[in-house]
DNA sequence: GCATATGGTTCAATAGTTGAACCAGTGCTT
DNA sequence: AAGCACTGGTTCAACTATTGAACCATATGC
């Protein structure tokens, strides 16, 4: 790997982190030498990446990727569009709608709207979801290229739950299922007692830019409940798609995608 | 230079960029070979800092900075904490309120309100502000420790308007005034008609990290009201430098980072 | 059809990266 | 107070990743 990308997977592994890290518990999580591990940090500060505590020596996610995220999301408004149709899905779904986008190689949760039940499903901004085992892993695989989907289930699948479906062949079930419907279904395959659904919002090339998903308690979600939930994230969307991209819509629905059984 | 830095500095020109690029602009934009810059763009792409449009082959920022900036936001929820405080500023003062904040050597806007007045200064977020020809950055420098300062003021200063000070003693004077005072005045120095006072946000150690300013047009900012403008700012950055480090910056009493042994 | 753009690729020469071993400081134990 | 076990930080010869001129393929304009 070229020196950029251990880089950038520093500054990755120390956003996981819950709190400020010392150099040594980054170079150990990192895999790398201190010493490297510091040249790393150094020119991440010097461009303002990662900043050091003063007194504590820690380092921390520095304000560039403040300025960044600025300049993309005025550009590419993805959340300040997609937000307001999760506010309305959590509003009519009564449970927790929230919104991921790939990037990196991962699929990550940017926005939550909690339900508004005592008895809920929490999801945190910024968990990685596995793409085996989420409702908005399957809807976004479901939708991609061959290729890509080959890539995601030549890895071992880890098994969270005993739920997890790790077979790569059951797992391609699911994604047929997925796109035969428009939507995914996820039971209990990363936390006991949680379904979700899930559609994801595609570029107008056709590769899905991230998912919309609802989770709830299994005890609310019967047969007909979950049908009623997938409905809503494909049509949720769907809204979104149209809103950021335009009038236009994702080219060839049906026909773009072909994938193998 | 390191890669490291040289891959940032990418990515730092091209977002200052008004849209989307080539990578032959791009490479030139930073001096680099198209190959190396191409190496850079790839890297990149894989951590999501940056997208290739795969219809127009342009490049843009990706959404792994966003990703930062939210845990980032999460963590030290700078902008939220300040916001409020911009806000009420720009409701009291009838100006255009604007908050910076250093990072990667630069000191740029993250934030601005408006005025609500028809005839007034329009700031963009996103803009770097020189050291020596704006308010900011004169408060800024002003708190910095004199290795910084003179650091600062070794390179040639840009004169951006006539009234532009560009002398490094001159400089130094305004700079001593602004420690008495508390607050910068900066009178044309970067917008002919354009009056701006500034405050810094100073984080515990002493170190400025932001600041907040007030930009008035030149007719309705005379002595009196400038130094109105100077006490509200010192005031709004007080008050926001005491919400932001105040009830829990202190030492991590509770929370160890765990070792293995 | 030629000129001149573009994005993208190759590979020998070279320049930047690596990491074991080092120093210095701090806090805990004895 | 000496010893220990950590910490963050530094050094430099060995080495490996980076560099960029020249290359290809394609697209647009005259």
């Amino acid at each position: 790997m070229s020196t950029i990308g251990k880089a950038l997977s520093l500054l990755d592994s120390a956003s996981r982190l819950d709190k400020e890290a010392g150099l040594t518990d980054i170079a150990r999580l990192c895999g790398l030498d201190k010493a490297t591990a510091r040249r790393f940090l150094v020119e991440l500060e010097k461009h303002g990446f990662v900043e050091q505590d003063p007194e504590t020596r820690k380092y921390r996610i520095g304000s560039a990727p403040v300025r960044l995220a600025r300049i993309r999301e005025a550009r590419y408004p993805f959340l300040r569009v997609a937000v307001p149709f999760i506010k309305a899905l959590a509003e009519a779904s009564t449970e927790t709608v929230h919104l991921s986008e790939f990037s990196g190689r991962r699929l990550s949760t940017i926005h939550v709207e909690d339900s508004r039940r005592a008895h809920r499903v929490n999801v945190e901004v910024g968990t990685l979801l596995p793409l085996h085992a989420t409702a908005s892993g399957l809807a976004y695989l479901a939708f991609c290229p061959p290729d890509e989907i080959d890539a995601a289930l030549s890895r071992p699948l880890e098994r969270i739950t005993e739920y997890t479906i790790v077979e790569p062949a059951m797992v391609r079930g699911l994604l047929d299922e997925t796109v035969a419907r428009g939507f995914s279904i996820n039971h209990q395959g990363i936390e006991a007692g949680v379904v979700s659904t899930a559609a994801p919002i595609r570029a107008p090339g056709g590769h899905p830019i991230g998912c919309v998903a609802i989770a709830a308690p299994i005890v609310r979600a019967d047969q007909a409940e979950v049908m009623k939930f997938g409905a809503q994230v494909a049509a949720a969307a769907r809204a979104i798609t149209e809103k950021y991209y335009g009038s236009e819509k994702p080219m060839g629905t049906s026909t773009q995608i072909r994938r193998t059984g």
